[in-house]
DNA sequence: AACCATATCAACCGCAGGCGT
DNA sequence: GACGCCTGCGGTTGATATGGT
């Protein structure tokens, strides 16, 4: 049993606002208000659109105060900050930018900021000639490309998080000359989270907990979590408040999980399909990311997760062992 | 000038969850 | 608790603009 449209569809105009609907439906909503019912709104005013269409408009274009276009580099780093601590959650990133609307920040990251992040991500057939490129538009989370399970999304965050980590914090195993190239942006963005007034400002750290037991200056941490396991954005306590870092931190353990369980996936079928690990990180490589520096960051991600439980670590043959962690994140 | 590819952004769609009954 | 209605959200689409050949 389907559910009731919304409207009737065919009697509802569809496509780009004219000047006088916008005209009518703001000044019906600055004089009336939107009565609690967008539905019923479009037939108070008389004019043949959904009253999801009404709401879309007058939130994103008539409302006063919206700001649209110029986002500033203060703008951009919140919503670069936000995105890899707690994903595609645009409407919480709306609410810290006075003015802006959360459609706005997703056309403006998905158009611009992510492009400039992470930079434009190679055609798979370079790699993969036989690919038709189907699975760089699935994201790879399609069952038949060769890394089925770490959705796009984690994927888009893992490669942030390690970019700027990179940077920041280079593990001492890692070749930095391995390390991918920033972007001008990103270093900007480094620059800028470093002025902030907090002890610790490396990238690795923009997802502190506001925790009384804050490690000092000296206690360098190899992963962005706590050993407690939680990925709480600070950077900072300057411009976030704390009902965001509440619900950024309930977000942060949910996404734990999901992430640990689609990399456990990911490490089984490697077991089991005889793909070697190799194949499997070539998309990976897609991004510029050195393998070296992935499976670092996954390691110390996990091994942050749970400080007791067994890791995955990856050794230079390019096989993943399970192995009891031998070292503390604190 | 014409054509094609790419970028941009407003708007649509379907789903999930909140709320009242 | 079940149900239906409504809102809000995030993903996607499609029209238009812009740039390159």
């Amino acid at each position: 049993m389907g559910r009731a449209p919304c409207c009737d569809k065919a009697n509802v105009k569809k496509g780009p606002w004219s000047p006088e609907e916008d005209a009518k439906l703001k000044a019906y909503i600055e004089k009336h208000g939107t009565g609690g019912n967008w539905i019923a709104l479009p037939q108070k005013m008389g004019i043949k659109r959904c009253g999801k269409s009404c709401r879309l408009r007058w939130l994103n274009y008539l409302r006063p105060n919206i700001k649209h276009g110029g986002f500033t580099e203060e703008e951009d780093n919140i919503i670069c900050s936000l995105y890899i601590s707690i994903g595609s959650r645009w409407s919480i990133i709306a609410a810290q930018l006075p003015g802006r609307t959360d459609n706005d920040i997703k056309n403006y990251w998905n158009t611009k900021l992510k492009k400039k992040l992470l930079g434009r991500r190679k055609h798979p057939s370079r790699n993969h000639p036989k690919d038709d490129g189907k699975a760089d538009q699935d994201g790879g989370s399609s069952g038949g490309s060769y890394l089925p399970t770490l959705s796009s999304s984690a994927l888009e965050r893992l490669q942030l998080h390690m970019q700027l980590q990179s940077i920041q914090n280079p593990l001492p195993f890692c070749n930095p000359a391995l390390l991918p190239k920033l972007h001008p942006l990103q270093e900007k963005m480094i620059q800028n989270l470093q002025s902030l007034d907090n002890p610790i400002k490396t990238s690795t750290n923009l997802l502190l907990p506001p925790s009384p037991q804050k490690t000092g200056h000296d206690s360098i941490k190899c992963g962005p979590a706590t050993s407690d396991g939680s990925m709480v954005f600070n950077g900072g306590s300057d411009f976030i408040d704390s009902s965001l870092s509440a619900k950024i931190s309930d977000y942060n353990a949910e996404m734990q999980m999901q992430m640990q369980a689609e990399l456990n996936e990911l490490i089984l079928n490697n077991n089991n399909n005889g793909q070697s690990a190799d194949d499997q990180l070539d998309c990976l490589r897609d991004m510029d990311v050195s393998k070296e520096s992935m499976m670092s960051w996954w390691c110390n991600e996990l091994s942050s997760w749970d400080s007791t439980a067994s890791v995955f670590q990856y050794d230079h043959q390019g096989v993943f062992q399970d192995f009891p962690l031998g070292y503390s994140m604190k």
